[in-house]
DNA sequence: CGCGACGTTGATTTGCCTCAACGATTGTGG
DNA sequence: CCACAATCGTTGAGGCAAATCAACGTCGCG
């Protein structure tokens, strides 16, 4: 909860009010390693806040392979958007990869606190079309790069991950088999 | 300007007061088929609404191949979301596939907006994550489906557009190249 | 210790790209 | 109104990057 107002202060003077009706509808949780956050067929419509730790979106594709749609760390914003305004159930999953802490807020309940106060909405806003930037330039990078300069990419950009990600779920996040990774990354040592 | 106060009015009741806001602040521009509208290394930041037609907004890559972002049509936002926040100049270019009736609106006239009419923002923040949600959705199909699937998934999605947009610039949206989009298209005939 | 998860390496296959050539269509200027 | 160029889609041949399949070493953990 601490973390949350701190990183909102980061843009914007808080005020009583919005910390009080914040912590009403928020419900921080600590989690362990490997532990499920959201399971995939639920319909549940949240968005979590990572206070500290690191977690992972993924689909499980129907031949059973594993696509990580997103790493999280402290500061991020997570949540099923592809669910959020359909009514259909998730086909996502939330895991931790480390102990992490976590805030969960019900969506219908922030849509009330935008609506209140406005310059929390701005900040909502704002990380919505960061989130949209975010996403293109990953799309970007999928159109055009091949399997080592996604590596590459990814290293630079996500540099913080690096120690607490495994291998294959960095793979599985560039869209390439855990044994090309390998490969690439034994060529990027060697040189 | 009518499709934009339509388009809202789906939403939300709208107040006069906020047509007179938004009348004041947008340009209306009609454009013929092949017109730049947004071209590249400008650092204007805009949202373009499409009243009519069909817009396509593209990257070119180091290597001079163009790579389609986003195709938009009636009742869809276009922007470049990637320069709108950094003050970096757009990579991205902005061309018309049709004659297209657009609604152009500076983004921090908008943010004025938001605040002034908060159930504006609400249309904003729901159209931005259904953004979110379509984004997320393309990155999955660029990770699991092969060429194929990804054209029918496209034909699925985007059937609208079939007419309008050479299949080269469908080819680049998928991130294949036309000549597997032929082929592909050949076999889904033949069968 | 022994098991399972993970990363690596090798051999082989394959889907898609590249390069090249050729119709079909469109539009433009003489 | 026709000749011509330019643009676009298609087809073929060949090559390559990455996937697949399989085996093995290593590390962490119950």
């Amino acid at each position: 909860m601490k973390e949350l107002i701190e990183y909102i202060e980061k843009s914007t003077a808080l005020s009583e009010d919005l910390i009080n009706d914040l912590k009403a509808i928020a419900i921080e949780k600590n989690v362990g390693k490997g532990e499920v956050i959201l399971q995939k067929n639920t319909s549940r419509k949240l968005q979590i806040f990572v206070s500290s730790g690191c977690i992972r979106a993924f689909y499980i594709a129907e031949n059973g392979k594993d696509h990580t749609l997103q790493f999280a760390t402290k500061n991020w914003w997570i949540s099923d958007y592809m669910t959020l305004f359909n009514n259909q159930k998730s086909i996502l999953s939330i895991e931790s990869l480390s102990h992490s802490k976590l805030v969960i807020i019900e969506q219908s309940q922030l849509e009330g606190l935008y609506y209140k106060f406005p310059e929390f909405g701005l900040i909502n806003r704002t990380n919505l079309q960061n989130r949209i930037a975010a996403l293109q330039k990953r799309i970007f990078g999928l159109l055009t790069l091949n399997a080592k300069e996604k590596y590459e990419k990814f290293i630079e950009d996500y540099e913080v991950f690096e120690k607490v990600i495994p291998n294959y779920q960095i793979a599985s996040f560039l869209g390439i088999t855990p044994e090309s990774l390998s490969r690439v990354r034994k060529e990027i040592s060697n040189s």
